[in-house]
DNA sequence: TCCGTGATTCCACATCGTGGAAGATTTCTT
DNA sequence: AAGAAATCTTCCACGATGTGGAATCACGGA
């Protein structure tokens, strides 16, 4: 009856299940009855119902009036948990490209609209930080962002863009969505993010997706003064960060 | 061999396993290996290894270099998912909250140290909105966050707290560390907190926990003019705050 | 290099989850 | 309102699936 092999090594049934139905429930975006998520994960209708019975009772999915299903609030405790883990144990590879680069390495995810630094490590050469851990910046303005946002459904990716708008944070901040656009469907192609003094004066960026399963949730990012972190280091560079990004998210 | 009893009804032993071995990792807040995990779940070792497999496979662990193991990022995806259901599902109950008292409701999480507004149903009477939708504040002026903060193991309350800073944001501000732990103290005796104008001149505001399993992640308020939403009033709102809360909670 | 600690794998067993189908609800129709 | 249709929930005998004690293996320290 096994349609599906698992694609590797072993792997609980009833927690692969369980999983499924979450990401179910994520991807939905709106409640779902119990029929309606048995047909997209492919479960029994006994089975599937039994599954969110158990992630109910830990919080892990609500069950409105309607009995509709959706993720609960139990998921944003791990997601806080994750949060600190992927700053701590991040720290060790953005250090490595400090060394490879000389310039300062965050680490950056998407919360809600905005993107937040949740670690860094700063260039021994550095005299002053031009983002701070726990900072908060739109996402259009920054490599990260534009990394991002290039992984996500475009559509998503748009409602972003239409609530955060597309505000000038200096002369060189790209303000035009179909501009923005065209810069995604590159950044989308090439697999990086660069900014260009677009966050600010006189700093340059470039970032690529840590990939782990599913789409990209952090990005790292290299970021320095203009005139030192110019033109042809950037693919060079690129390189060294997609593979540092790659051994940290293999683990 | 069953220890414990599930508490009611059927649950799915492997995934509620599953979500120990999450939690236990999620509250440990550094990497464990198999064998402290064992110990922290109760789980024999050779199972908490496959479970941790499975979930590893899917993102919501990592394993570092030294093979220990911490929650994973695949945890924000749901995260974002439990967010957005959360101001989805919770309008109706803040309508309710606006019927009952006439003033604007809000729901809001606490998400690194700032304090969100995830929705908010607003009072027919209200000319202009003092928080909108998306908006970051410091928990400490805000009664959300002082529910949430009074919630949370009080050492983590002043992690919180060193970090974000007491930044006066009216002349009512609480801006002592000892006065607001004073504060804090109350309002879990209480179970509820208020903000007289401490968050904007002129803006009353009360808020109690949305209480599920485990720690709370979201709080209700209402909030409204100093002059109107005031004294007495409190008493009698609460009640009907806690009730439609609960309600809510409980899905 | 040689231990010791702790992680991983193994496998016979039986527990636990499975899923089809029956039984309740709720919701839609007439 | 009453019936019918759709959907959710419960049930239970079966056996596939997960279990966990013990053996093996890998790492890191001395």
């Amino acid at each position: 009856m096994t349609e599906e092999v698992a694609s590797r090594s072993s792997s609980v049934q009833s927690v692969d299940r369980a999983l499924d139905v979450l990401e179910a429930l994520a991807r939905a975006g709106k409640p779902v009855g119990v029929g309606e998520l048995s047909e997209l994960t492919g479960l029994p209708q006994g089975t599937a119902h039994r599954l969110l019975q158990s992630l109910q009772q830990r919080g892990y999915v609500r069950r409105d009036a309607a009995r509709k299903y959706s993720v609960g609030t139990s998921a944003m405790r791990l997601a806080d948990a994750a949060q600190r883990s992927l700053a701590r144990s991040s720290r060790p590879f953005l250090a490595e490209l400090v060394t490879l680069s000389g310039e300062t390495a965050n680490l950056a995810v998407l919360e809600g609209d905005d993107i937040v630094y949740v670690a860094q490590v700063s260039s021994p050469h550095t005299l002053r930080m031009f983002a701070e851990v726990g900072r908060h910046v739109p996402p259009h303005s920054t490599a990260v962002g534009k990394v991002l946002l290039a992984a996500m459904p475009r559509e998503r990716a748009l409602a972003v863009l239409r609530r955060t708008g597309l505000p000038a944070r200096t002369p060189a901040t790209i303000t035009d969505l179909d501009a923005f656009v065209a810069e995604l469907d590159l950044v989308a192609a090439q697999g990086w993010a660069a900014d260009e003094e677009e966050q600010e004066s006189g700093i340059r960026c470039v970032a690529v997706p840590v990939l782990g399963s599913g789409p990209p949730v952090a990005a790292m990012s290299l970021s320095g003064p203009a005139d030192r972190f110019a033109g042809g280091r950037t693919e060079g560079l690129v390189a060294g960060m997609q593979r540092v990004a790659a051994v940290f998210a293999a683990g």
